[in-house]
DNA sequence: TATTGTTATACTCTATAACTATA
DNA sequence: TATAGTTATAGAGTATAACAATA
């Protein structure tokens, strides 16, 4: 059951994600590494070697065509190769470069930078905040099957 | 000082917004409301009365041209209208109309509606939550004017 | 002369539709 | 005939530059 003091922390949560420091994290990286934001999502967000192009379309939730404006742009900047499909001679798949993956490992490192304000919570405060956000993304990733299940039931 | 535990909470709370159910909530709202996220965004950010247009461009971090197609779209819709200023005729503002306050209410509404996964938690858990994340607003609060002292001296 | 908001224009991001090669 | 990726084209979103009114 959700109580007042738990609105209260999804309210604040949200206000600290729309207004503070953490605010702009994604756009600040995004420049530091010389790439769109729109870019350095699907960079950040590419499956694993052997996937292909037309699934990448439904795991960003974009168009086919899209895909192909992307892979042409990370191909550009050298952090993506397109590779042949082992079997199907239609497709293709992206594998990141070496200067693909030192470019991840960079964006990793910025990214996962805690705002400094985590510095002015205790060492004992810090392990609960950790417990409790692990427990909410546990609880979420069972939450979230649960609403698939009730999106096809309807 | 950040401790370990502190860094993992930042990126287990990053994982939570970037890839759990809390992620695409902005746009959820947008489409309910029928705003595209950047009016959406617009809208529930202005200022109070009286601020002028040219000031909202500082305060959106766009340019001013785009305030103007912004205020367009929204004024066109029937959630602002434009005000003259009461001394400086050139300038105008932006007032939201009792229909954008209604949409701002449903989307507040929208918004602040905690993600399921909050009732996993028991209530002492929800109130540890908010008094964590309480501290860390206040933190944030305490660090950002020192930010911009260091960006003005450098 | 400088500033406010607007217009005209152009550039980026993303989608739709038509196309080529392969299945 | 259907599917994979590409190309051509069009629509949003956003910026730059030139402009009219006012300070």
């Amino acid at each position: 059951m959700i109580v007042k003091a738990g609105r209260d922390a999804w309210r604040l949560l949200l206000d600290l994600f729309l207004e503070g420091e953490p605010h702009d994290r994604m756009h600040e990286v995004a420049c530091e590494v010389g790439l769109s934001p729109g870019l350095l999502k699907a960079l950040v967000d590419l499956p694993g070697r052997g996937t292909r192009m037309s699934d990448l379309a439904g795991h960003w939730g974009c168009d086919a065509s899209y895909v192909t404006s992307v892979a042409d742009a990370l191909e550009a900047r050298g952090f993506v190769e397109r590779a042949p499909h082992p079997t199907d001679r239609r497709a293709k798949s992206l594998v990141v470069t070496p200067e693909g993956t030192a470019t991840l490992e960079h964006v990793f490192s910025l990214l996962y930078e805690p705002p400094r304000a985590f510095g002015e919570l205790s060492a004992a405060e810090q392990r609960q905040l950790r417990d409790l956000v692990r427990k909410l993304i546990e609880a979420d990733q069972k939450v979230l099957p649960a609403e698939v299940a009730e999106v096809r039931s309807s």
